[in-house]
DNA sequence: ATTATCTATAGATCTATAGATAATGC
DNA sequence: ATTATCTATAGATCTATAGATAATGC
């Protein structure tokens, strides 16, 4: 059955062993999107069988069936590890710092580094086509839509006159998205992303709106001070910027 | 069968009538291909049934085997194409100029113009980790790699002294072969190519080997005069430059 | 009793092959 | 006779469900 109906108290409760001892670490569903995520990056999401990725836990194909619904939602829970870090920190974001430089700058590494620390590289399976078509995919394509609204709501009163005279404000929106996304093409050709890569993508951003050296580095500046508490609140990883 | 079992002279005739009228043009040969490249690129390979490849075209699944071995050959010989007019064409460009910048130009606006030109973005395709897994794609993998040992051997004699000294001669070949490649990532991503694109990558080449603009604008004029001769051999296509 | 696994399998594909057939060409 | 299609289907998956079972917890 679904994941969701083993509800509420006694998760984790040993049940019957499995044939193999424990190859992995984390629970259950943990090894079973690990697994996952490497198969679908490596092979392709459609190429990749549950018993492919049942075998590589270490578990019985019908065995993934307690934790996910089914293949797509695997996927789909996949896909919002992608997205859902940065979500939640937009709120935060926002109650920390009035400085529309520094949350725009902020938004950006916690994406960039959201991208960059995931296992694998999760964030390039949302550009397969194979992908796009799986049912749930909308809602995923929805949230990246509405984090695209809230990049172009933050762009907006920073943005340069001449780049609001070339691009809407929407157009802005999805630019900001793909220069953060070029983290993905940095992964995929096998570029290590740490701090210097992050911190240049995220200053990317605000040269795209036009922004100009002094205001970068003191929104870099401000930002750095402020991380600390963004990531002590939901922490999320060592890549500092 | 295999496509050569038919072999030889009388390929073309009529056989038995389709149930649906013809709804394409061309060779049946040439209609499941097309079929195929709408599949593969806009669902990915391995989500794309052989069904619904012989629906698109108006036949029945299993005529498709008539015409090719199976799913993978289909594949194979859409990556071929995108390859195999550059490959043609090094030895009708070596003959037709002794100016090594002019080569090497010329070789990368044909390679740009051969991914351009195809009715579907396929150069994407072997980008996708389903496509590698297929049987036959290492044919095609060794393939690619000769051609950037090609670009590798253009490149040597015309590349500055510094560049040779930060970059291998292969890791150079790999550079120009993925700066060509440059045009399946902006035709993903809707960019229209013609000449202006196609000359911008074919150029971006030759700097790429730290050719100044003086010798690069000759190579752009001396490549207009030899191109009408190389199409002229293998018409290729409209995008001139 | 609860949990997390297991075994077994139904039902839906999907790829590929065998062999029949409806045209035209000689 | 030759060709290019068709029908029918075998055999191999693949996803998902039903129900049994081996642990621990109370």
């Amino acid at each position: 059955m679904s994941s969701a109906s083993a509800s509420g108290s006694r998760r984790g409760r040993p049940g019957r062993p499995r044939l193999l001892p424990q190859q992995h670490s984390g629970t259950p569903r943990e090894q079973i999107l690990d697994a996952a995520a490497g198969l679908f990056t490596s092979r392709g999401y459609a190429a990749t069988s549950t018993r492919e990725i049942a075998d590589a836990v270490g578990i019985r194909q019908a065995s993934l069936y307690y934790h996910f619904a089914g293949k797509g939602e695997i996927l789909t829970e996949l896909l919002g590890q992608t997205i859902r870090p940065t979500v939640d920190s937009v709120a935060r974001i926002e109650s920390l710092t009035d400085d529309p430089d520094t949350a725009l700058y902020l938004l950006a590494l916690i994406d960039v580094r959201t991208l960059a620390q995931a296992p694998y590289n999760i964030g390039w399976l949302y550009l397969a086509p194979d992908v796009a078509q799986v049912e749930g995919f909308e809602d995923f394509a929805a949230a990246r839509d509405d984090l695209a609204a809230t990049y172009a709501r933050l762009a907006e009163p920073i943005a340069a006159p001449d780049v609001l005279a070339l691009v809407t404000r929407a157009r802005l929106g999805e630019m900001l998205v793909h220069a953060v996304e070029e983290v993905i093409g940095l992964r995929n050709a096998g570029q290590r992303i740490d701090v210097t890569e992050a911190v240049g993508i995220a200053s990317s951003c605000l040269r795209l709106c036009g922004v100009d050296s002094a205001r970068i580095e003191l929104a870099m500046k401000t930002a750095e001070t402020l991380l600390d508490q963004i990531d002590g609140t939901d922490p999320d990883g060592p890549i500092r910027g």
